[in-house]
DNA sequence: TCAGCGTAAAGGTCAGACACTTGAGGGTCA
DNA sequence: TGACCCTCAAGTGTCTGACCTTTACGCTGA
């Protein structure tokens, strides 16, 4: 079993510590020793990171790490806690519980960036223009890479979500559209870039809500989508970049209007 | 003041809690509810999103909150632990102490990302191919865009990075690569680019350590640098992002050739 | 064979106590 | 008057030890 914590008592240990801010001799604002459940939440963290901790592998009991720790069992709670919610572990109750080794999993970076990119933009750390900059460069070219990469499946599902017709009702319709850029992000075989592009998605969804768009502009997103996947569809990676590109614009040109309109108006749920 | 905690008392709201995997109908592994550190902890978070909770505000003490809440200072403190390794929140001991709202800071996003990203990658959810093809998306166009943007400023330190002639050690070299990407996407002026950019910079460094490199090599990638630093000097847009394209395309024939002689091989520190 | 029950292991929660940190305010001395 | 030190209090950090709740597993009896 080879416990993972190596008997290091944390309390014996307040030599080299480094705090998150400054240190190196400009010792100011910087007490020398951490609290013992960082200490704690960094040892397992660093097990985790370098595989001593395979995925999936139980940890000990909490009450067994207090004792090899040396610490007590509240203090290892809140190391786990601090772990648990950066998705590096997680908890199971009951016989046979305990806590794991989590295996690592996009869809808790898509949320943690999700909150946070929508925390750097209310607090204007990033501006929405940056945020459609980064996205019309990712998406362009995975535009281009999804016409030469995707799969039978893949086209099948971008095909679906512009299956709607024209008859449903707006806030499916407005999901659907949502749907078809992720779609299209998968069709482009780069599960890196899909992580990083949905949270994008999403804030900018959050921050301008739909019911602004006129119904004639929601009909020219459908026309856009509907051209780029007849681009990918045919395999033409050139279109199917230049229409992303053209159709990212409009998109673009739209939230610059709504912005003039009704600036930064926050948290009012849907939009593109 | 307003406390934050409307005085929901958290153990009488077993209701419609959702929890992190399915739910919905197919109740099988699903317990009705959340811990109450979680039911906290979402409050909170929920609380700081809204901005009900402004940046830099302080929270009641803990005492209070478990008061406020219907719960133990341990349940508060474990949800606490939680936001603040999200970097949601931030502690301070002593007088005039307490809990607060921390301001989004890009640097903590940045090193959850390399985490994660670093993660993803030895668990092999993310091939090394689908991280270089990502950085390649994101570098070639910041290459084209600080031609166009950068100020003088930013000139100065991307010549910076080059300026340790050929006398100096090898390690302070490599460190300077790394430096001349940074200080790239620094010029594109897109904050979220960069703070994207940078963890894909580190995890590739991680997997694959520099010693590998032939000094030839070496040499090859201060010319790349330098030809593609005169080309922003200039201005030149297609030129940068032709040169950067060219020299990433030279940086994956070496990571493949690192991978056809050591496949995988973990944490060894440093690489380009 | 199978339903039902009991049990024990492990996480979840609580209460209360004490230790440690650190800014503020006041007092002292030059 | 001004620099320094001391003390105090608020608030986080940590510990102890208890009890509750959840849940897999195995035993028991029909």
């Amino acid at each position: 079993m080879t416990g993972p914590a190596t008997g290091t008592d944390v309390k014996t240990a307040p030599e080299s510590t480094q705090e998150g801010t400054l240190d190196e001799q400009s010792g100011l604002p910087v007490s020398r020793v951490l609290p013992a459940y960082q200490q704690v939440s960094n040892q397992l963290q660093e097990l985790i990171m370098k595989g001593t901790l395979a995925v999936g592998e139980r940890l000990p009991a909490e009450g067994e790490m207090a004792l090899q720790f040396g610490v007590s069992r509240s203090t290892v709670r809140e190391a786990l806690r601090g772990l648990s919610s950066q998705s590096l572990v997680h908890t199971k109750r009951g016989v046979n519980g305990g806590t794991f080794v989590a295996e690592p999993n996009p869809e808790h970076v898509q949320t943690y960036l999700e909150t946070t990119i929508g925390l750097l933009s209310v607090a204007d750390v990033v501006s929405v223009d940056e945020i459609l900059e980064a996205r019309e460069l990712i998406e362009v070219p995975s535009a281009r890479l999804a016409a030469v990469r995707r799969d039978e499946d893949q086209l099948q599902r971008l095909k679906a979500t512009l299956d709607t017709g024209a008859e449903v009702d707006l806030a499916a319709d407005f999901e659907g559209h949502k749907d078809f850029h992720v779609a299209v992000m998968e069709a482009s075989g780069n599960r890196l870039l899909e992580v990083i592009a949905r949270p994008m998605f999403s804030v900018l969804r959050t921050r301008f809500m739909r019911d602004r768009a006129s119904p004639e502009f929601g009909a020219a997103v459908d026309r856009d989508h509907r051209d780029i996947c007849d681009a990918i569809a045919a395999g033409d990676a050139e279109a199917s970049a230049r229409l992303m590109h053209n159709h990212l614009e409009r998109l673009r040109s739209m939230y610059e209007r709504i912005d003039r309109v009704a600036p930064a108006e926050i948290d009012v749920e849907t939009a593109r």
